[in-house]
RNA sequence: GGGCUCGUAGCUCAGUUGGACAGAGCAGGAGCCUUCUAAGCUCUUGGCCGGGGGUUCGAAUCCCUCCGGGCCCA
């Protein structure tokens, strides 16, 4: 995989030998690098390529104006660098580096040589990571909110892939516990019903239509099951009705183009001695007591506001439990870096589960919780309600049904996770501004419209372009798109840092107006020089590119027509 | 009551981890299709970044404190 590093060589070139010349500057004058000292990328392209605050924070130390250690700074770089064909002082003392159009030009060059692979970095230094995700309890059909998640976790994994990153997914069910036997006792009441052996009501039991539809099946296969004992009867609903939804779920996910390499059984942790053996390690470290008959994991130790129970009196063990057991799990299996996607109920969970990371031994920096908002389902305006329970939901395969993966997977995907979302079905399924899916996807088709058109022309376009040729990428917009895509590789490892999906869509959306843009300003194919055609036919080409590798970000699809 | 989180244009949201005059889209207004896809482009109207203090050369961003929404726990 080493050899897909293919990330800013442009920048880091740049980058490089503006800090490289700075430290001369510094050496020079025989001071040290400020410590709040930056070399960054200019907020607006207007300021130039780089910018750095060096000559503001050397003010003081060299007893001269700002701007005056500015303009000495600027004279050394602009002298020493031939890449460079200007250097500006601006506002308090800002000097801005602006590299020759030569430089820029290269990035198609670097787009062309590394296809589907442009953007991957090394960010992630191969960092052996876990994402889990949905993990939902397998007690009926995924909703939107479960949507949400799933896109999430599912663009997170492919970010943190091309960030360097070695991922692996995993669903989390959560077949032991309350929950399950609460859905065996559902199915079980259905069922009673339907032959005529009516049961009590049970409580907070799992009223959706598809319980019913699961008892029928059973019954249809098996009509001596109508006699069974509440115990056996129960227990075979609850192992039928699981399977079948889990299937549905499995099914439901691969249709909005998510898939888990692992699926990860609770009962398991059980099974196997998995709980017995984090307890041992926790027991060990110190940190587990006895009071009042149960067992306690002093998490105050590591700034939970209380010691939380692992096993109750009756000796049941917590779901907190079964939680530590699997993340005890997750490291032993190799794992340095977990990332969870949690409905953002589960925030306060959060403390607990730090301290057991901690008391395992292990970094917070090797533990992270992507949380996730609610999903406001609405129809023109008005509010869908959602409640598995009840059996009023909106499922998820619904939705996708309704507005399509594209739209629904873009929409989940621009917004941050940890802010409330509206979804309005007829919002999404409008083809407008609303739905910026539609125009990022156009600025994809519209370049592959273009290419059929230069083929039928004749106007061959070579695999790989020249510096002569690329040369005549000199106009502002030549330049804004450039530097736009050179960006994409950082705009992923940031993404990937930070955990931060929604910063690929906003970049695209960027890319992709930048792109409607020059398309309207400038004709490609009837460009006055031969070798202006050429050369805006490979930037498009690179655009195109760049726009497909990040839309198989998000998980949307890139198309060649619409 | 305690904890977390959010508050940015009429609406939906960005804001590259403390930088330059606060940015997009939608909605409102004015234009652009005999020429590569008008699902597009170009102008334009609109803001005390919830209020007040503080740290800093510099704050939408960090700290404190109120106000207001959401969620979790009790």
């Amino acid at each position: 995989m080493k050899e897909d590093i293919v990330a800013g060589d442009t920048r880091m070139q740049a980058y490089s030998t503006v800090h490289s010349l700075v430290g001369e500057f510094l050496l020079k004058k025989g001071l040290a690098w400020p410590e709040k000292a930056v070399i960054e990328p200019a907020r607006d392209p207007k300021h130039g390529d780089l910018a750095t605050n060096v000559a503001m924070l050397l003010a003081k130390p060299l007893g001269k104006a700002p701007r005056e250690v500015a303009a000495e700074l600027a004279d050394f770089i602009r002298s020493s660098c031939e890449d460079i064909v200007s250097v500006d002082i601006a506002g308090p003392g800002f000097c801005n580096i602006t590299f020759a159009p030569s430089f820029w030009q290269k990035v198609v060059s670097d787009v062309e040589h590394a296809g589907v692979r442009y953007g991957n970095s090394a960010t992630g230094a191969g960092k052996k990571t876990l994402v889990e995700y949905v993990s939902a309890n397998p007690t009926g059909p995924l909703h939107v909110g479960h949507g949400r998640g799933a896109a999430c976790g599912d663009s997170l994994a492919r970010i943190l892939r091309r960030a360097g990153y070695d991922v692996t997914t995993e669903y989390y069910i959560n077949d032991a516990g309350r929950q399950m036997r609460l859905l065996g006792l559902s199915v079980w009441y259905r069922l009673r019903n339907m032959v005529n052996r009516p049961m009590e009501e049970p409580a907070d039991w799992y009223r959706g239509e598809y319980i019913k539809d699961i008892a029928q099946e059973m019954l249809l296969q098996d009509p001596d099951l109508a006699a069974a004992t509440d115990e056996d009867g129960e227990q075979r609903c609850y192992e039928y009705a699981k399977d079948v939804i889990l299937e549905g779920i499995r099914a439901d996910l691969a249709e909005f183009r998510v898939e888990h390499q692992n699926w990860f059984s609770e009962k398991s942790l059980f099974d196997e001695g998995k709980v017995e053996a984090a307890f041992q390690a926790l027991d060990k470290a110190g940190y587990l007591y006895e009071k009042d008959g149960a067992l306690w994991f002093a998490t105050t130790q590591f700034g939970d506001d209380k010691d939380r129970v692992l096993r109750k009196q009756d000796g049941s063990l917590t779901y907190f439990a079964s939680d530590i057991a699997y993340h005890h799990d997750k490291f032993s299996r190799g794992f340095d870096y977990l990332v969870d996607v949690w409905g953002a109920d589960h925030h306060g969970y959060i403390p607990r589960m730090r301290a057991a990371i901690a008391a395992m031994g292990r970094q917070q920096s090797e533990f992270d919780v992507e949380l996730i908002q609610l999903v406001n389902l609405l129809m023109k305006g008005q509010p869908v309600s959602m409640s598995t329970r009840a059996g009023t939901f909106e499922t998820l395969a619904d939705v996708v049904k309704e507005v399509g993966v594209d739209a629904a997977r873009f929409m989940f995907l621009s917004r941050k996770m940890d802010t409330a979302v509206d979804f309005d079905l007829e919002a999404v399924k409008e083809r407008s501004m609303d739905n910026p899916v539609y125009y990022v996807q156009y600025a994809h088709a519209r370049i592959c419209a273009i290419m059929r058109r230069a083929q039928e022309q004749g106007a061959g376009l070579a695999q790989l372009s020249s510096e002569e040729v690329l040369a005549a990428l000199d106009t502002p917009e030549d330049m804004a798109l450039l530097r736009k895509m050179e960006y994409f590789p950082d705009m992923i490892a940031q993404a990937a840092r930070t955990l931060s999906v929604h910063h690929v869509s906003h970049y695209l959306t960027e890319l992709a107006q930048l792109l409607h843009s020059y398309y309207n300003k400038y004709s490609i194919l009837a460009a006055d020089k031969p070798d202006t055609v050429q050369a805006r036919l490979a930037l498009l080409r690179a655009v195109a590119q760049v726009l497909a590798n990040g839309l198989d970000l998000l998980g949307v699809s890139a198309p060649e027509r619409m």
